[in-house]
DNA sequence: TATGATAGTGCAATGGCTTGCAGTAAAGCA
DNA sequence: TGCTTTACTGCAAGCCATTGCACTATCATA
């Protein structure tokens, strides 16, 4: 190994060309001056040879960029947006970019501190925010407030609710909560419960889904049916608990999410219900998990892989292409339902089936 | 919002200083140059009132760091290391750091890849490897081969295999091992089975202590009690329904981390061995969803937030104060049994208590 | 009043890369 | 042979912050 750094200097002196022709070649530049392509394959190989890396800070500093996106998570201690990160850092690494983490820990003013640094175009050449973060509807506003021109996607925030100027990669989260309702009352189930964790886009819309659901199919909502809590493991378990405990409990359960859906099954079990038999649980995300708890759960998948996939790919259109984008993209991809076991038929059809 | 990015210039002429004087005040050097309190709280009030930020790319330009902080996992989309990413970003934001991310993937050559990128200084300031990835002892070695002068630690790698030039921090896997197999030998267990998922230093120091305790304790490992396989869901899944068709089939399992812990609870409800009253199992971290799984986990609980903590201090006394580290720093902290409900006696301890 | 010390300031070089434009060599043409 | 055209190559000016060193006031002392 070489003590000192390769700068483009060594690399020029040594192929016999001057820094801008190496710069040239190796940028793949499209000017309109033209390099014979022995002199480029020259350069490339005195490059290799070299290991000649670019400095990043000078880069940056002559305008090409940072070779870095950020990605603001709501949670990244949450295994859907483990996985949703995973997927987008291997892809982000083939483009050639690195990924900057910025954890939001459900605090909007943390997003919003972190979008400030990171949409600095000398800071980041783009920026993910995926899960929603919205606590009021100023705040909402407020974090998307900056759109297209800012080389910003927005994933899995809840497509819905955005204003309009931000490009946006989401599912139809709609749609996968009637799956799981419309599964749940072919089963025979009526007293359908869910969950309430206020107003962040992804998980509202599943909300907003299930009251329509109910309101038409069973003329409303019972009472404390809905239920406010924290999307986590515990928020799902001490919400159960209490829906379990009420004068009329639920024979199902939407949980919003497979983290609240485990909890849920915890609960369950220990205030002695039987799952499927006396409570139905479906979750949402199909998180690797929810595979392998027992009863394995029935949950709607979200199509993880292509949301990153999508989501990224957007972004680098943006910022490569410098796309104008209008009308602004906004991409909406399908849910799955997958059945496993933490559902069946309600007691009373159980016992007249 | 200026449309301009503001430079250390618009500082200088606003306050009325020269640029020098801006940049000496805003990174408080520790030059012999004096300068007066007023002149400084000018300067300071002026770039607050711009909202002037240095460039990132011209700081590491002159040499000042890129504030930027390398982390490399074994595998992102692993609830430990989810957690333990979760804590490092966290306190790596309040010291003015961001971190960039490299997804190992498993593959000991992605993670020799990014290293070499992400340990040239102009690149990031430090770097902290998660988890180890050595599938050899060759990769091992080479993966260890840059040390202290380097600004790398390494984060839950297994300290006792490395060759000794990497600061580090873990925890005493060995301990861990022993307080689980201890407690399920005191229960009366002697059937314990274990999984082998190769060389990862931190995983092969549980198993090297599970050998140890067996042939202490019961003069060797039944044949087949060590299954190899994955660290993940799906291989605990695998090797339990394995473990449970030999034809003396384990009373305890020591699952090697909650994943495995996790599938193997699926494995043993699918094939009809109920737990704990036919199977121990205990796993190793304490992840989250340990406490939600029915039967809840007992597990050897990692101090994952001291672990990160730890970690991140010690890389940045390297990075800041240049610390020779002579003796190399080896922080080894203490793992503890988190003890719920997925053990019990064997079954003949149950039918003569 | 000159001299030296002290407090405070700013010029200008530096770092590595990109890129507009000026420059040169070679080939083509009359 | 002398001219234009074509096909390339390289100079040098940015980009922005850092920092060694030289500089200017100001004041106290001899």
């Amino acid at each position: 190994m070489n003590s000192r750094t390769i700068t483009i200097r060594d690399v020029a002196e040594q192929a016999g060309v001057s820094q801008s022709t190496v710069s040239r070649v190796l940028n793949c530049a499209d000017t309109q001056i033209p390099i014979s392509q022995e002199t480029r394959q020259r350069v490339q190989r005195v490059a290799m040879e070299l290991g000649y890396r670019p400095h990043p800070g000078a880069r940056s500093l002559s305008g090409s960029g940072t070779g870095l996106i950020g990605i603001i998570t709501r949670e990244i201690n949450d295994p859907f947006f483990a996985e949703l990160i995973d997927v987008i850092s291997n892809m982000a690494k083939e483009e050639g970019y690195d990924l900057v983490l910025g954890n939001a820990k459900r605090e909007p003013e943390n997003a919003l501190a972190l979008r400030d640094r990171m949409l600095d175009p000398r800071h980041c050449d783009g920026l993910l925010l995926c899960g929603d973060l919205r606590e009021s509807a100023e705040d909402h506003t407020f974090l998307d407030s900056m759109g297209r021109d800012h080389r910003l996607v927005s994933v899995s925030r809840g497509s819905q609710h955005l204003v309009g100027s931000t490009p946006s990669v989401d599912i139809d989260n709609r749609k996968g909560a009637l799956l799981a309702l419309d599964y749940l009352a072919q089963l025979g189930h009526q007293r359908i419960a869910c969950m309430n964790v206020g107003r962040v886009g992804d998980l509202w819309e599943r909300l907003e889904a299930y009251r329509e659901f109910m309101q038409e199919g069973f003329g409303g909502v019972p009472e404390n049916y809905v239920q406010p809590t924290k999307n986590s493991y515990d928020g799902g378990y001490k919400a159960t608990k209490r829906l379990l405990s009420l004068p009329t409990p639920p024979t199902a359960l939407f949980a919003m999410d497979d983290t609240m859906a485990i909890g849920a099954l915890g609960a369950a079990v220990d205030m002695g219900w039987a799952v499927p038999a006396d409570l139905s649980i479906v979750g949402f995300d199909d998180m690797e998990v929810a595979a392998y708890v027992r009863p394995a759960l029935t949950t709607v998948r979200q199509p993880t892989e292509e949301l990153g996939r999508k989501a990224l790919e957007l972004l680098l259109t943006m910022i490569e292409g410098e796309v104008p984008c209008d009308p602004c993209p906004r991409l909406v991809l399908e849910p799955e339902l997958i059945i496993r076991d933490s559902c069946g038929p309600p007691l009373d059809r159980q016992t007249s089936a």
